[in-house]
DNA sequence: TATTAGCACTCTATTTTAGTGAGTGCTAAT
DNA sequence: ATTAGCACTCACTAAAATAGAGTGCTAATA
């Protein structure tokens, strides 16, 4: 069923003025808005209609409307006006995120920070997936205490490190190294299999003289190393931020929402949930499918690292959250990231 | 002034009290406990004498009593009994940290999450200062899309990087790798000064042939890179578990506290605060100096990594925490965390 | 025919009032 | 020195009164 014109405009006014104020909008509200031009009386007939049709819920007989899911839904989809972002933001943007360019994770976290700051709301970003990442180097570094390290180093300069608790001395770890790194180099992590892990072993068996249970040790360290590199991590900011809100002013529920957010498990699946092909996906309400979560909405969007290499950017926020801004600053920072990490890949910078 | 036999008794029991109930407590509640044999009348003169001398406070004429800073600062330093904690508690430690030993940050990490888990209350941890940390080797990866990688590795196994955005070619990393590892390695990141650098850049100079933009921007990477080792992060564990003491239920309170600790600089700050030489440090509320956490308390203790590279770990609660629990629990840890840092250093585990 | 003014009605939220009870300090008795 | 007894204080709770925002419906109007 369609809406015409006017039953569009009443809808937005409502939900803009909702988003805003956090409580539910009156006829008389609406009436008084510039352009509209239309009596209270015939806003209530109006908001009776998109009641009936099922955007609009009255908590009560006396109150006002109030958006549901649908609405929301509706108004994000096609209703809701764009956002400009001011130029100082954008350059405030621009100066924080540069500085960060040399510490891949430092970089990613920041650009959490910077969506929160830019918005208000909480922020969460994953590492890139890197499961699809190939091996450029492995490094093995013999330690003082029986220690030795290994460091397996990615194409795209991921580093991951594993200590070992044994010693191998300077010479085989240099020789192992040598070793791992030929046959592993070029490699992605998923790529390494039992069969290849036998084909190394074998290689290392003819090389040099290891204690079968060392070596056993070895081979188990390199491939968890290697496994690391898939684990993305998950960070969030301004996760307080959620305090505020009227929504939340139950102490019960805040902490129900930051405990939730406190745990990685969780924001796995949660994130998972947002995930959409679009380029920027939106989930409002029991869509997330996660209690604790079911009056927030989450937008997601994706960054690139390189060609297949990818991770998550989003917003956490309460279903009234001012989708317009959070849309164009997550467009803003997701832009800017890839083309920050495409710098690093193209040309000198 | 020294307290008698009996008012120890009865601030004890009040301090036990009201940790336990977070309300006033009253004379009838003290004389009910077993063994004091006082009727409320006798309470109530030795609860007046208690609030004249600074140990308790009523906050209103017909209100029980709560104690003080320095109520709390007697009953830590020599009234609360001990606490001891459940062998299953101590076996689930054992096996979590065991688990984790290979990866120094997630060990870190993984010990903050215990001692949250084990109290009940937000816990923190900072990784090890590493600026007394030796150099063990630097590496230097080329990388694909004109990038080459800085790695810096000590002794006690650290791992930092950088990535630099200029191509050196395989050949030329090798030879700066070489360089950079025998003119630094064994050296902490604290002896490297302005001569030192001048004296690799001689070296490189004689050896290798670079644009000298070009190597004064690896130089300052490679300083940079080194910087890095002595910056340290502090991980929050369970903060939103404040959300759940009666003192917090103004969510406005709780989000200043909440927005405090997210942030990292007023970390800092506060576990400056939080340090003295003893074994473990308790501060009660003002004695932190920093406005938001003033109703609460910071318990803090040490761990060291080898000799002098030492981090941090805490809990941070309401003032009327269970100190008890959270010293065995914080020293049961620390401990932990000492003894299998020290295993890696040591014999082989 | 679409819009609007007017009005009775509904329901929440706020304020007011009264009442309850935990706790105190003081005094006098033990 | 301790305790029973009592008058008094003050926060908290429940109940009652009030205010006010908003609705739906009807009848008048353009």
């Amino acid at each position: 069923m369609d809406l015409n014109e006017r039953k569009r405009k009443i809808l937005q006014a409502v939900i803009d003025e909702y988003i805003d104020s956090a409580e539910p909008v009156g006829s008389r509200a609406i009436s008084k808005i510039e352009g509209l031009g239309l009596s209270s009386a015939t806003i209530r007939n109006e908001m009776a209609d998109l009641e009936e049709m099922g955007y609009l819920i009255q908590p009560h007989t006396s109150a006002g409307r109030v958006p549901s899911d649908e609405g929301y839904r509706f108004y994000v989809n096609s209703l809701m006006s764009r956002y400009r972002i001011g130029m100082e933001a954008i350059e405030n943007l621009h100066i924080e995120l540069e500085n960060r360019v040399n510490q891949l994770d430092k970089l990613i976290k920041k650009a959490g920070t910077i969506a929160a700051a830019l918005t208000d709301y909480t922020a969460f970003v994953t590492t890139p997936e890197q499961s699809l990442s190939k091996i450029n180097k492995i490094d093995v570094v013999d330690l003082s205490g029986d220690r030795t390290l290994i460091i397996v180093v990615t194409q795209d300069g991921i580093v991951r490190n594993r200590i070992l608790r044994l010693s191998l001395g300077t010479e085989n770890s240099a020789k192992l190294a040598y070793i791992l790194t030929t046959k592993l180099s070029g490699l992605s992590g998923n790529e390494i299999d039992f069969d290849k892990i036998k084909e190394i072993e074998a290689v290392i068996r003819s090389n040099m003289t290891l204690l079968p249970s060392v070596l056993v040790n070895i081979l188990n360290f390199v491939y968890e190393t290697i496994s690391d590199l898939s684990s993305q991590e998950i960070y969030i900011d301004n996760a307080q931020s959620m305090l505020k809100f009227p929504e939340y002013k139950d102490v019960s529920k805040a902490r129900e929402i930051l405990g939730f957010l406190e745990n990685k498990q969780n924001l796995e699946k949660l994130i998972v949930a947002g995930s959409e092909d679009s380029d920027i996906s939106v989930v409002i309400g029991d869509e997330n499918g996660v209690e604790p979560l079911k009056n927030c909405s989450l937008v997601t969007t994706e960054y690139s690292l390189g060609d297949k290499i990818k991770g998550k950017i989003g917003i956490i926020g309460p279903k009234r959250m001012d989708y317009a801004k959070v849309f164009a600053s997550l467009d803003l920072i997701s832009n800017h990231l890839d083309r920050i990490l495409n710098l690093y890949r193209g040309s000198d910078g």
